[in-house]
DNA sequence: TCAACAATTTACACTTATGTAAAATGTAAA
DNA sequence: TTTACATTTTACATAAGTGTAAATTGTTGA
């Protein structure tokens, strides 16, 4: 008999292939990787991230568009924050990955320590 | 004190990033996912993914010359194998995120067996 | 209302990714 | 060497992603 797994697998795999799509970027990643630690002002992602903003609005927008960041409007100043818990899932498992199982901290150095001396 | 966590982390999101875009593919996906039971042929692969020949092997291509894949020539037929220790995490990482924390089996149903049948 | 600040959107050029079909290559056996 | 089979490569059209700079929107306080 013959057995296609295509049939189960190619679903769940373009599933899977949007989410890495959506996270496949630098600044991507970095913005979800700092949004783990709380939610976020995009003037204290520019400044911790060193992004240029229309290009981390830009890329601040797809995450919103699909749905794994939301936006909160406080007076003139916007704060995201990573709501897609696949998401939050993907990019732990990413930085265990690349950095080894001990380590996580590395790629997860922004505290709320940090948010402030950033203001 | 600021802080720009981007000059440490930019160099490990841009390793990660490419990885995921390697990734980023419901054929390349496919093929690495199934690749983890062990090396398979690109005939094998094809019956079991339902590729189009010209496709697979382009993508095949492409996760060769990133050193995700090896291949090894027996007669007419070429078999790959994954050879990328951090590829193979991050897809069983992929298959944890996306079917729950306990059936990874789903997205790994290819086994010697099945090889076997679709012969 | 005006000025200043935070964030987003637009416009443009450029590169990369993707799907399809046809042609080419390499290998083994008749 | 000719044929058949397995795999790769090429050629082409189209879509999507990326970087940069300029213009725009929304909000607050003078």
């Amino acid at each position: 008999m013959m057995i296609k797994d295509s049939q189960n697998m190619e679903p769940l795999a373009r599933e899977a292939t949007a989410l890495l799509k959506s996270l496949a970027h630098p600044d991507r990643l970095m913005i979800c990787c700092q949004l783990r630690a709380g939610e976020m002002s995009v003037g204290t992602l520019e400044t911790q991230l060193d992004i240029p903003q229309p290009r981390l609005s830009r890329e601040l927008a797809k995450l919103r568009d699909e749905r794994i960041l939301a936006a909160r409007r406080e007076g003139k100043v916007v704060h995201y924050s990573l709501i897609d818990d696949r998401a939050h899932a993907l990019v732990d498992a990413i930085c265990h990955v690349m950095l080894g199982p001990q380590a996580d901290e590395t790629m997860r150095i922004q505290t709320q320590a940090n948010e402030e001396a950033a203001k």
